[in-house]
RNA sequence: GCGCCGUUCGCAUAGUGGCUAUUGCAGCGGACUGUAAAUUCGCGGCCCUCUGGGCAUCGCUGGUUCGAGUCCAGCACGGCGCACCA
C-alpha cells in the first residue's frame, strides 16, 4: 500500500496535544511522512496484567491512525520483557509471571484492542509481533555483546533507579538490563520509529542508541502523554479510581466515562476522541455535562460503533438523568425450593451482586436497597414477588424472576 | 554461612502483654448534584434464631502467660550489611 500524503490530517494528528515529545525532532518526522516515505512503527505493551484503560487505548488510536496513512504498524507484545518486569513507577520489584498467566494476558488484550486497530484490513493490516522471538533465542555472548554498546553510567541515570539507591532499595542486576532488552526490540525488527508513552521514553532511546549502533540507523522516538488530570495530577490508573477499562458493554463505558471528575474532558478530548481541535471550543462551551456526553459517545463509537454509541447515550439518560432501569436488567431467581427470608440475598450472593449476607444486611440498612417504585426495602429478609425490580445503590439493577 | 531489620485490610501506615487492632488513600452506601467535583454523614472479616450472640483475624508452627499482633523458639519469605568462593 502507498502512503497517504494528507497534510491536514498528519497536521493535525501531531498538533492535537497527545504528542510530547518526538526524537530527534518533530519537523524531521513530519518532513519524512510529508514525502510520502513510508515508516515502519512499532507500540509494546507488556502483557502483564489484564485491564487496558483508555490511558493505553489513546495510544493504539494514535497508531492505528498512523496504520490508516499507510505506514507498516507493528502492536509488540512484550511476552518476553513480562516476564522480567519493567521496573518503571514500582518502587519494588514486581514479580515474575508464568508463561501461562502471558500467554492468557494476551489473548485477552488482542481481544480488547481488536476494536480500535484494524488487524485484518486487506492492503494494510497492523502487524502482531511477540518479543520472545527474539530475545529467546539470545546465547549469553550476545547478551554480552549487546551490554557492552552501553555503560553502567548511562544506565543508572534513570530516575527509578537513583530513587532506589537513595532509598537503600534493590535493583536487581535483570532490572537494571530491562531497558537494553527492550531496546533490542527495535533492532530486531529494524524499525524507523518506536511510540511510547513519555514514561517509557527512557527505555525507547536506549532503542535508539542501539539502532544507530547495531544498524546505523537514526529510530524515531514519538512519546506520547500520559492520560492525567490536571487538577490533582492524578494518572488513570484503578488505584486511584480515575481509570477507564476499555473491556466493557457500551453502556457502562459511556457510564464511567460520565463519572469521571470535569477536569479530565481536556485531556479526553485531546488524546481519546477526534473530533478536530477546530470544533474544541464549541463542544467545550456546552457545559462540562453536555461536553462529557459528546466526548463519551465519540470514543464509545470507536469501540461499539455508531449505534452502540447513541443507544447508549439514550439508556444513560433513561436511567441516571430519569431515575429510571435499564433495558437489560439482570434477572435472577430465587431458590429452587422453599423461598425463605434469606432467598433473595443468597440469590444476589450466587448473582455475584453482593459480597455476602453481611454485606447485603449492610446496604438495607443504610438505604441503598429500594424497588422500581422507589420504595426504600427495610427487612433484610424481605422475599420479593417475581416480577420485582431492586435497584441496589445508583448502579446495580436485579429483576426477580 | 554470620549479623541486623522487616512481614498487620486492595495499597500505605500505627500499635507500653490487657478487654473493641489505628489512621490515610482507594472502595461501598446516604444527602446535595450533572451517576462531575467539592462538601457532608455513615459503612468496613464471616455467620446467626439479630436491642443480642457466635466464630475468625496481624507470614507459618509451637511455647511462656489468667491473657500474645506485642515476649520466646523454630520455620518460610523478603531486605540490608559482612564474610566465603572466584
Amino acid at each position: 500500500m502507498k502512503t497517504v500524503i494528507d497534510q491536514k490530517r498528519i497536521d493535525e494528528l501531531f498538533a492535537r496535544g497527545t504528542v510530547t515529545d518526538i526524537f530527534p525532532s518533530k519537523e524531521l518526522l513530519v518532513k519524512k511522512l510529508l514525502a510520502g516515505e513510508k515508516i515502519r512503527i512499532y507500540y509494546g505493551l507488556d502483557p502483564t496484567h489484564t485491564a487496558i484503560h483508555l490511558g493505553h487505548a489513546k495510544n493504539l488510536i494514535f497508531l492505528e491512525e498512523l496504520r490508516q496513512l499507510g505506514n507498516e504498524v507493528i502492536v509488540l507484545f512484550g511476552d518476553f520483557t513480562a516476564q522480567i518486569g519493567d521496573p518503571t513507577d514500582k518502587s519494588a520489584t514486581r514479580k515474575s509471571l508464568t508463561v501461562d498467566d502471558i500467554a492468557k494476558n494476551m489473548s485477552d488484550w488482542l481481544r480488547q484492542i481488536s476494536p480500535i486497530i484494524d488487524f485484518k484490513d486487506k492492503t494494510n493490516p497492523a502487524q502482531i509481533r511477540h518479543n520472545s522471538e527474539w530475545l529467546g533465542k539470545l546465547s549469553f555472548a550476545d547478551i554480552l555483546s549487546l551490554a557492552s554498546n552501553f555503560t553502567v553510567q548511562q544506565l543508572i541515570e534513570r530516575d527509578m533507579f537513583q530513587k532506589r539507591l537513595k532509598e537503600g532499595a534493590p535493583i536487581h542486576l535483570h532490572e537494571f538490563m530491562y531497558p537494553l532488552v527492550q531496546g533490542y526490540d527495535s533492532a530486531a525488527m529494524d524499525v524507523d520509529a518506536e511510540l511510547c508513552g513519555t514514561d517509557q521514553i527512557f527505555n525507547a532511546l536506549a532503542g535508539r542508541t542501539l539502532m544507530k549502533k547495531l544498524k546505523d540507523k537514526e529510530k524515531f522516538v514519538i512519546a506520547l502523554n500520559l492520560v492525567a488530570n490536571p487538577v490533582t495530577g492524578q494518572l488513570m490508573s484503578k488505584s486511584n479510581g480515575t481509570g477507564v477499562f476499555i473491556d466493557q458493554s457500551a453502556n457502562d463505558l459511556f457510564g464511567s466515562l460520565m463519572a469521571l471528575p470535569d477536569p479530565m474532558l481536556d485531556p479526553l478530548f485531546v488524546n481519546c476522541t477526534r473530533i478536530p481541535m477546530t470544533e474544541k471550543d464549541s463542544v467545550m462551551s456546552q457545559g462540562p455535562r453536555l461536553a462529557k456526553a459528546l466526548i463519551a459517545k465519540d470514543i464509545v463509537k470507536r469501540f461499539h460503533g455508531e449505534d452502540a454509541a447513541v443507544s447508549a447515550e439514550q439508556a444513560f439518560e433513561a436511567t441516571f438523568a430519569k431515575g429510571g432501569v435499564p433495558d437489560d436488567v439482570l434477572e435472577i431467581s430465587l431458590a429452587d425450593g422453599k423461598v425463605t427470608g434469606a432467598s433473595l440475598a443468597e440469590a444476589l450472593i450466587r448473582a455475584g451482586i453482593v459480597p455476602s449476607k453481611t454485606e447485603w444486611r449492610r446496604l438495607v440498612t443504610d438505604g441503598a436497597v429500594r424497588t422500581e417504585k422507589d420504595e426504600k426495602i427495610t427487612d433484610p429478609a424481605f422475599v420479593p414477588a417475581s416480577g420485582t425490580v431492586l435497584k441496589i445503590g445508583k448502579r446495580r439493577f436485579v429483576k426477580i424472576v
